[in-house]
DNA sequence: ACCTGAACACCGTTCAAGT
DNA sequence: ACCTGAACACCGTTCAAGT
């Protein structure tokens, strides 16, 4: 009989994830969905949390910026946010799976550097780079991970009525929201230039 | 022999937050906390996220934003960003419980509601003063969380090498990348002023 | 190297019944 | 109105033992 390799605990943990959500995925679930005995995941993993982030992992690797051609480095900005928002929303609760795994410094890290790469491309220092990266890096998980949980709970048929969230209750769900903070992060950097260049380092010694 | 009312049940919810962290605010340490049955907490509230969304709202509660005399619109956004920042850190996985409690969009309202009046009292229109809002918002919560999780992962002698976090490797953790984003955000929403005032409904009919 | 079997120490939640 | 007692249907994890 097939003995599974990590890598089947990982595709099999994104197949459960994706068609039953994150509540559904556990260890028992999971091993049963292998045909294993729980007991038998903790050969290829130590916990549940090591084996959620390597689902993070692979839900951000799964990103594909598009960057318009002739686009300049804010073009590079703007595809990898949207990339990652995208891949994000490509799982069922994935959004989760990410933040978490993020918090706990257990992985997803490729998701900051490929956006620090992109801001550096435009001309910034790595440590400006780094920062700002992480910046945009929270709003895009947070604003995602909200999304996304707003669209699953509509497409449940829960909260029908006036449950709207109050930062905007005036608007339809998060359309454009996104879109707008990612615009409001690039003019904001862009404004952060000059500042940047002639004292980033003024009040250290 | 005393009952309980709601407050209490979330004075004591608070408490094991604050000392003993949200892996022990389970309902069955809560109950035994008051001197209760577990089941008597559902008396009080229906389910465990509802509880936690009343934590939530406490903690947001407790922002108390100190701002500069004399300063401007941006002095009081950021006295409310960074207000809620602290309030977030005062409670052991303060952000984390808010993060879901928004997430879920059952409840913590008032963080949002804050940022956006400080952003209106800057001359926006109010659909761009609660997007914006949201933006900000999301940031705080998502760089917040992150900065705590690994706040207590040091105090616990967690990570002792190496596990520093890609976006901020040569960084000292977290140090000053809030204030940072903050000012991104102001700089960002300076920039796009003039364009919100003259097309903002261009692409809606 | 990879997995089973059985157990341990928990969870959130329900519900009839008490006072 | 507020709580007990007892149960239900689960969890993640460990570990000796098998092949």
């Amino acid at each position: 009989m097939p003995r599974r390799s990590r890598d089947d605990v990982v595709a099999a943990a994104l197949a459960i994830l994706d068609d039953r959500g994150l509540p559904e995925l556990t260890m028992r679930n999971l091993a049963s969905s292998l045909g294993l005995q729980p007991s038998a995941l903790y050969w290829h993993f130590p916990n549940k949390q090591t084996l959620l982030a390597a689902v993070a992992d692979e839900i951000v690797a799964r990103a594909r910026p598009v960057r318009p051609p002739g686009s300049d480095w804010r073009g590079a900005v703007r595809a990898e946010a949207i990339a990652l928002h995208d891949a994000l929303l490509a799982f069922t609760d994935g959004a989760e799976v990410v933040s978490s795994t993020l918090a706990l410094g257990l992985g997803a890290d490729d998701a900051g550097r490929r956006l620090a790469d992109a801001i550096s491309s435009g001309g910034f220092d790595d440590e400006t780079a780094e920062q700002v990266a992480e910046v945009l890096l929270h709003f895009v998980i947070g604003q995602t991970s909200y999304e996304q949980q707003r669209l699953q709970a509509d497409s449940l048929g829960v909260l029908p009525e006036a449950a709207a969230p109050a930062v905007l209750h005036g608007v339809s769900a998060g359309t454009g929201a996104f879109e707008a903070g990612v615009t409001l992060f690039l003019a904001g950097l862009e404004a952060t230039r000059e500042h940047d260049r002639s004292g980033s380092s003024r009040h250290e010694k």
